[in-house]
RNA sequence: GCACCCAUAGCUCAGCUGGAUAGAGCGCUGCCCUCCGAAGGCAGAGGCCUCAGGUUCGAAUCCUGAUGGGUGCGCCA
C-alpha cells in the first residue's frame, strides 16, 4: 500500500470528473501528474502538480484548475483541506483519521509493509560479486557484493523474480597462474623451495592449497612437466578458490543463487552457438581495427580480425572476439554466457561491475540487445572504489609489501552489519570513504550506529510497555495527534514509496538514507520526551495512552526492521 | 584523441529521474541538559548547485559546449 499512488488515483479521479463536468477538455494527458511529500512539512502533507502540467495543454490558467481540482478533492473525507500555492501547486492536508489508518496498516502487515508488486514478477538475473578464483575476496570486492546482494533484496521485495548469480571467470589464463602459483606451494610443502616467479600469484593462502594437493596427489606430479599436472592441479585449485570465496560471502551474509562457470562453456559448442546467432545477424566480420587515435600503442600493427559489430547496437567501435591463435578473446565467452541468460528467459539483466570496467558496458549492452532483438535491457551498475582509512589517516594497501586487505579482515574488524550498511551510504558510483574507526563510533556521525540505536530504543520501549502491563491493550491510535507524532508517521508513510522508487531505478542506497531519516524523526520525538514528558512513550499510569504510543514505537521499529531486511543488517534488540 | 562516470556549505556527502525558500552530519558561534528517557538537545551563521548557452510555466536535475578530476581504449579478464 502506497500511500501516494493511492491519493494519485484519487487526484485522477477528481480531473476525469472534472473532465466529465466540462470543466476541463476532453482527452488531457494526466501522466506527468505526481502526488509526492512536500519538500517544506509546512505546506501540507501532500502536494500535486496537476494543474502546472495541464495548464498549457488545457488552455487554462493553473490556479483555476488548482481551484476546481480542490474543491473537487475535498469532498472526499479524507482530505481535510486543498489549498492553491506557490506557482500552481495544490497542497493536501489528510484527516488524522488517514495517519491513524496508516499506522493500522503498518502494525498489520509488519514484514509485509512496503512489499509492493510494482516489478509484477519481471524474472531478473543480479550478476554481482564474479571475483576471479584466484585467491581471497579483497575489500575491493565488498561492495559490490554488498550492493549487488541488497540490490537483489530490494528487486525481490519490490515484486520481481530475482536470481543472484555469481560468473567464475575459470576459462581464461589467469586459471593457469594459479595453477603454477599452487604447483610451487605442492613443491613447497614436500619440502622444495618454491620458485614464486614474477607473474605467479605470492599469496601465502596458497600455502594450504599446496599441503592439500600433497595429501591428495602425494608425489604423484612432483618434477613432473606442466602439461601433466596443469588441469588437474588448475582445478582442484580453483575448486578450493571457490570454497574459500563462498565462506568469505558467506561472512559477509550474501547470498547466491547461481554460481556459473566460464570454463563450462568451452567445449560444448555455447560459445560456437553464441557467435553463429550473431553471425546469422550479420554481425560476425572479419576486419582490421583503427588504432585508437591520438595515443597509438608503440607495437600497432594493422591486422585482420574476427570481430562483432558492436557499432550497429550503439558501441564505438566494433569489438574482437577470436585472437590470432585462434582461440576466444575473454569477450568470447562473455557473449556466450550473456546468451545462455536472455535463453533461461530471463526479462532484465542487471551486472555490477567494478568501474575499472567502465569500458566494457557498451560493447556488453550491444552484445544483449543483439542476442536478444533487443527484447531483454542489459542495467549495468558501477561500482566505485572504497578509500580505506583508520582514524583519518589514509590506509595504505598494497599486495607486494603484503599489506593487503581482505574482506575477512574487514569484517572481523568491523562486523558484516556495520560493513554492509556503511557500503551503502553512497550511491555506487561515487567513491566511498570507509573509516576503520569512524564505522564503530556510537555517535551522531555515524548513521549504522544511529539507525541501530532507534531500533534498540523502540524495543527498550516496548519492553517497559509490557513491564506496566500495557502491552496488550488494543490502541487507539485517532489519539496520536502532536505534530512530532504526525511528523514520524509521516515518514513512516513514505517507505513503501521509497522501496518502488529505490527499485526503479535500482538503487539500495537510497533505503539506507531513509532509514536515516526515519531514525531522525524518531530520535526527534524521543527527545521531545525530555522536556515534554507527555510526549514519552510510556505514560506511567495511563495504558490507554501507552498502548496507543507504543504502537507508534512499535509501527517505526517494523519500519526499521524491514528496511535493514533489505540492507542484510541486523536490527539490535538493545544497545551493548 | 575518443568513450563512460563525477563536480552541490570550510569538510564528507544527500537531494524523489523537472517543482515551491537546495538539505544532513562534521566543523564553527551561542544557549540548554548534569537528567539514567544515558551514550546529548535547541538555535544560528555558512551556497553563483564548477562555468557558458539552450529546452519550459519551472532546471542542481534534461540538452549542447567548456573547465577540472577519475576510469578505460586491438589478440589481459
Amino acid at each position: 500500500m502506497n500511500l501516494f499512488t493511492e491519493f494519485r488515483a484519487c487526484v485522477l479521479d477528481a480531473l476525469q470528473a472534472l473532465t466529465a463536468q466540462g470543466a476541463l477538455p476532453d482527452g488531457l494527458e494526466f501522466a506527468n501528474v505526481t502526488v509526492e511529500p512536500p519538500r517544506d512539512p509546512a505546506h501540507g502533507d501532500m502536494a500535486t502538480n496537476a494543474a502546472m502540467v495541464l495548464a498549457k495543454p488545457a488552455g487554462l490558467k493553473p490556479r483555476e484548475i488548482a481551484e476546481a481540482l480542490g474543491a473537487q478533492l475535498t469532498s472526499d473525507p479524507r482530505i481535510a483541506s486543498a489549498e492553491v500555492a506557490g506557482p500552481g501547486f495544490l497542497n493536501l492536508r489528510l484527516d488524522n483519521s488517514v495517519w491513524a489508518g496508516v499506522l493500522g496498516t503498518v502494525l498489520d502487515q509488519g514484514a509485509a509493509f512496503g512489499r509492493s508488486t510494482m516489478g509484477q514478477g519481471t524474472k531478473v538475473n543480479v550478476e554481482f560479486v564474479s571475483a576471479n578464483p584466484t585467491g581471497p575476496m579483497h575489500v575491493g570486492h565488498v561492495r559490490g557484493a554488498v550492493v549487488g546482494d541488497a540490490l537483489s533484496n530490494l528487486l525481490a521485495y519490490a515484486g520481481f523474480d530475482v536470481t543472484r548469480e555469481y560468473y567464475i571467470n575459470d576459462g581464461g589464463a589467469q586459471v593457469d597462474v594459479l595453477a603454477r602459483s599452487a604447483f610451487e606451494r605442492y613443491r613447497e610443502a614436500h619440502g622444495r623451495s618454491p620458485e614464486i616467479a614474477e607473474g605467479l600469484y605470492p599469496g601465502e593462502y596458497l600455502i594450504e592449497v599446496g599441503e592439500a594437493l600433497k595429501a591428495e596427489f602425494g608425489e604423484q606430479f612432483l618434477d613432473q612437466p606442466e602439461s601433466v599436472w596443469l588441469e588437474t592441479i588448475r582445478n582442484f585449485a580453483t575448486e578450493r578458490m571457490m570454497g574459500m570465496i563462498r565462506e568469505d560471502l558467506a561472512a559477509l551474509g550474501v547470498r547466491m543463487d547461481v554460481y556459473s562457470s566460464e570454463k563450462a562453456l568451452y567445449g560444448t559448442g555455447e560459445i560456437e552457438r553464441a557467435i553463429d546467432r550473431l553471425r546469422q545477424k550479420g554481425l560476425i566480420y572479419r576486419g582490421t581495427l583503427e588504432p585508437p587515435k591520438g595515443k597509438t600503442p608503440e607495437d600497432w600493427e594493422p591486422r585482420e580480425q574476427t570481430l562483432f559489430r558492436s557499432t550497429a547496437h550503439g558501441d564505438d567501435v566494433d569489438r574482437p572476439i577470436m585472437k590470432s591463435d585462434g582461440g576466444w578473446t575473454y569477450f568470447a565467452p562473455d557473449i556466450a554466457y550473456h546468451s545462455n541468460k536472455v535463453d533461461r528467459g530471463f526479462d532484465l539483466l542487471i551486472d555490477i561491475f567494478g568501474a575499472d570496467h567502465g569500458g566494457y558496458v557498451k560493447r556488453m549492452k550491444a552484445a544483449v540487445a543483439a542476442l536478444s532483438d533487443n527484447r531483454v535491457p542489459l542495467e549495468v551498475r558501477l561500482i566505485q572504489l572504497v578509500k580505506l582509512y583508520k582514524n583519518g589517516e589514509p590506509f595504505k594497501m598494497s599486495k607486494r609489501a603484503g599489506t593487503f586487505v581482505t574482506l575477512r579482515d574487514v569484517v572481523e574488524e568491523v562486523g558484516a552489519d556495520v560493513t554492509r550498511f556503511v557500503m551503502l551510504t553512497r550511491k555506487n558510483d561515487a567513491s566511498l570513504d570507509f573509516d576503520f574507526a569512524k564505522v564503530l563510533e556510537q555517535s551522531r556521525e555515524n548513521p549504522v550506529w544511529y539507525v541501530q540505536y532507534a531500533s534498540a530504543r523502540v524495543q527498550s520501549v516496548l519492553r517497559k510497555a509490557d513491564e506496566m502491563g500495557a502491552g496488550d491493550t488494543s490502541p487507539d491510535l485517532s489519539g496520536l495527534t502532536h505534530d512530532a507524532e504526525l511528523a514520524l508517521i509521516r515518514k513512516l508513510a513514505e517507505w513503501p514509496r521509497i522501496v518502488e522508487l529505490s527499485a526503479r531505478v535500482y538503487e539500495p542506497h537510497r533505503v539506507a538514507g531513509y532509514l536515516s531519516e526515519l531514525a531522525a524523526e524518531f530520535h526527534a520525538l524521543w527527545n521531545r520526551g525530555n522536556d515534554t514528558p507527555g510526549l514519552r512513550f510510556v505514560q506511567e499510569g495511563d495504558h490507554a495512552t501507552t498502548a496507543a504510543k507504543t504502537a507508534l514505537a512499535r509501527a517505526t521499529g517494523v519500519v526499521i526492521a524491514n528496511g535493514l531486511a533489505i540492507l542484510g543488517v541486523a536490527a539490535m534488540t538493545e544497545m551493548r
